[in-house]
DNA sequence: TCCATTCTCTGACTCTAGTCAGAGAAATGC
DNA sequence: GCATTTCTCTGACTAGAGTCAGAGAATGGA
């Protein structure tokens, strides 16, 4: 790896917790010890059971009872046994907690109005450019792809979201009786396979990859989440898909695309894809790409 | 200030705090704890005394001297007291210090190596750049422009810096004889003033202003050390003088430079400064620029 | 019905990261 | 030469942030 650019994430580090660490410690590290103050934040404005909050912040469940214990007599919180299961206690922010919790939120507010505070506009816009893409790049890089059934609840998820965004998109409806729909055996072992894209453990993105015996692979169902667009996602399947489309001894990969997902169609073009004429009557469909992939040495 | 600016900001913050600070932990956060990691990092590979560590990284002297008995009796420092005063007391790593030190570096590299890791090149040269971004504009937040007596320690250094750095540049030398050279009486209240800017309270740049009775407001000798150029220093510089030479109820700043300092004319004349004939025959000048300020409701 | 499991809580610790008050040695000012 | 100051060190504390080993109540499964 480039020395120059380690050098640089070093600066990067060094300056940035410097200056937001003072600037933490000067406006929310005031009264209350952090370790309370997280928990507040996360308990959020309609409570949670404390198993949840326990599992959310990594902690010991004594740790937490004893700082529950604390929220509660200061009047911050209150605990009480869910009625369903007696076993399982829910917190809830009292009046006096929610407030607590607006100030730790106006806390933040300041702090990131006093590190741009000292800027003239222009640097204003483009430091919360650059945070931007600093915060897009290191969000894309701890996404993970998984592949999976595609009968698991998070690509369920996936799917569902996906169909429904078909259906707004495209000017006609989306009725998934007459596209051409690829039954879940298609994207399973031996005769296909599914990835899902995960967050912080939460699916934002999947893509499917149909092996048929006869024909070249075929990618289908890809789909990424609005709120982790921009993130590289797309062309991170399809890279990933081609190398897994290779490693099955494949040379083409090809799919089919409807005119309203032109982020897409932009992707596809850009990532080596060349359209052909339609391979299939999927009646969605307004463009049909292929692409030759290099085969690699070991096929499984 | 902007809503959807702070916005994103808190999420920047969120974002690398976490990330950053969960591979910090897992990189460096191992067997040493971090005040001990701290101070052997800050003693440095030719040592300290014990005072300046102190006050660098602003710790009680109890503290810092048990945390160096910790580490004299881990073998990784000696501390021995200075010939010449003997209160005070000189740190220095032994050899295994040494390797210690450069274990944290290591680490240090490997956190940044793996913050880049899992992106493709073209992101990661995207995100080193946002980096750079953002890292000089938080650094640029946080230097202050301080008067000061032109015979300040600070304001002397800036001076024979910038002096150096003509003679350097020049390409027939600069020889301050030889220069239209304003005594510092011209650079102090009430015939003038001299700024300095500081970063983390070291001087990285100055410029005087020369408030002559009967003539325009003049600009001299204004300087960015070399570290701390491309932070908009000189732009700032200009902004300040301007407003205080309006202050002083001037109407016109003018100011003379040598051709050799190129980004010094781009500066000038994309900061609303015209060029006009020559105003003085200073020997080194080959521009004379001229710019009119809007005078302040209450000059003092 | 009863045994294992799940969930929360309590008590008893540990380790960092400090703070504060003073003691003692060396240097400095007058 | 003596008082004052400077510098470092020691002892005695404190608070935060956890960890670990159970205990006890509720629940679920056979």
């Amino acid at each position: 790896m480039d020395q120059a650019q380690i050098e640089l994430v070093r600066r990067f580090n060094r300056t940035v917790t410097e200056r937001v660490g003072v600037l933490h410690d000067h406006y929310l590290g005031r009264d209350r010890p952090i370790g309370e103050a997280r928990l507040l934040w996360e308990i959020g404005e309609h409570g949670t059971d404390v198993r949840r909050l326990r599992e959310r912040l990594g902690l010991d469940s004594g740790y937490v009872s004893r700082l529950l214990r604390s929220l509660e007599t200061a009047g911050l919180v209150t605990v009480e046994a869910q009625h369903d299961d007696r076993r399982v206690r829910t917190v809830r922010l009292t009046a006096e907690g929610r407030s607590e919790r607006g100030q730790l939120d106006a806390g933040s507010d300041e702090l990131a109005g006093s590190l741009l505070e000292p800027l003239n506009s222009a640097q204003r816009a483009r430091l919360v450019a650059a945070m931007d893409e600093v915060e897009r790049l290191l969000t894309a890089a701890t996404v993970t792809l998984d592949e999976v059934d595609p009968g698991h609840p998070d690509a369920r998820h996936c799917l569902e979201a996906y169909f429904a965004e078909l259906s707004e998109r495209f000017p006609t409806g989306f009725d998934p009786a007459r596209s051409l729909l690829p039954d879940a055996g298609e994207l399973r072992p031996p005769r296909g396979l599914f990835l899902v894209a995960r967050l912080h453990g939460e699916p934002v993105g999947c893509a499917g990859l149909k092996l048929p015996p006869d024909a070249p692979a075929e990618i289908k169902r890809m789909w990424v989440a609005p709120g982790a667009r921009r993130l590289g996602l797309g062309r991170r399947f399809l890279a990933e898909l081609e190398t897994r489309a290779a490693a099955h001894g494949r040379r083409t990969l090809r799919l089919d695309t409807n005119k309203a997902l032109t982020p897409a169609v932009g992707l596809y073009r850009s990532s080596g894809f060349e359209e052909v004429a339609a391979f299939n009557d999927e009646p969605y469909a307004h463009h049909w790409f292929e692409k030759r992939v290099a085969v690699t040495s070991s096929p499984e």
